[in-house]
DNA sequence: CTGTTATAGTTGCAATTGCAACTATCACTC
DNA sequence: GAGTGATAGTTGCAATTGCAACTATAACAG
């Protein structure tokens, strides 16, 4: 009855376990890098990224957190400390007067460009230098395919 | 100059994003699995997994930590909710007078029991859901040289 | 031996996270 | 337009994490 196992297989185990260690200690070694650098964690960086693709652009509060995957409460503090540090302006929204809008400000952008060029070169070194380029697309496409599964 | 680029590759980048957002759902499906059936998080888990490999032999507190991927004042914690829960036991070590050896109990193999169940079907349905034979051993193949790689 | 440095582990404190409860507004039905 | 249920966001509190300082023992050099 080989279909009907409620367990992973070895292989899919192992590289489960291996997923997890190496997400884990990749993770690690990149907020290390921004801490070395004297910059603001991971998590920063992705709500000023997300903002500042169209900077202009109002965003929701809860638009954000779709697109970072951090639950609203979280959130909501997390934009606490962007505001108070000037990197985020955070307004009532008037189309509908339950929300927020955000929007990056100068100093926001500025933060997100000086973040890039360590977050960047940190996933080169972890990515880019033990993996081939079919590998690379091999992971993109597995990954892509896990995260289908996760709609 | 190519080859000088301190950016990552597009292709990289997305496969670190995707890698990124994946292991972060992959990651709350797995804890969500095991609170929906009143067990505890994952890396309760993964420490009784460790002790229970082979349940006679005292493990050092260190190891421990080494295997499992914990700061050792994090893992001091942790044993101390599951020495609280009657999970394991921490003992003086006598050839080592500054650490402590650490077993798991009988609970505390019953209990990695229960949880092998949720935690394996979840792996079963993340992984070997979405995913071919070959993409897993592909997987498996490709977190391993990025583990390499953090030596 | 004695002094120095490294290792094992714990503890206090601040920051972050998770959870549940709460407020306020919106959308929809009758 | 009053009532009901859903949605957006905040807040209080407990649990967890991260960091730095601390204790105690070990290991090693002279």
């Amino acid at each position: 009855m080989e279909g009907m196992e409620k367990s992973p297989s070895a292989a899919a185990e192992q590289a489960w376990i291996a997923l997890l260690r190496s997400q884990q200690l990749l993770l690690a070694r990149v907020e290390a890098a921004l801490k070395a650098a004297d910059l603001p964690p991971l998590a920063w960086y992705d709500v000023l990224l997300e903002l500042s693709r169209e900077p202009e652009t109002e965003l929701r509060q809860f638009e954000i957190g779709e697109r970072v995957l951090l639950s609203k409460h979280n959130l909501s503090r997390l934009l606490d400390r962007l505001a108070a540090e000037g990197l985020v302006k955070r307004q009532a929204c008037d189309s509908d007067g339950r929300g927020n809008v955000v929007t990056i400000t100068k100093k926001g952008l500025q933060l997100r460009e000086r973040m890039w060029p360590v977050y960047g070169a940190a996933i080169k070194e972890l990515i880019e230098g033990p993996l081939s380029a079919a590998q690379i697309r091999s992971l993109g496409d597995i990954m892509q395919a896990l995260l289908q599964n996760l709609r």
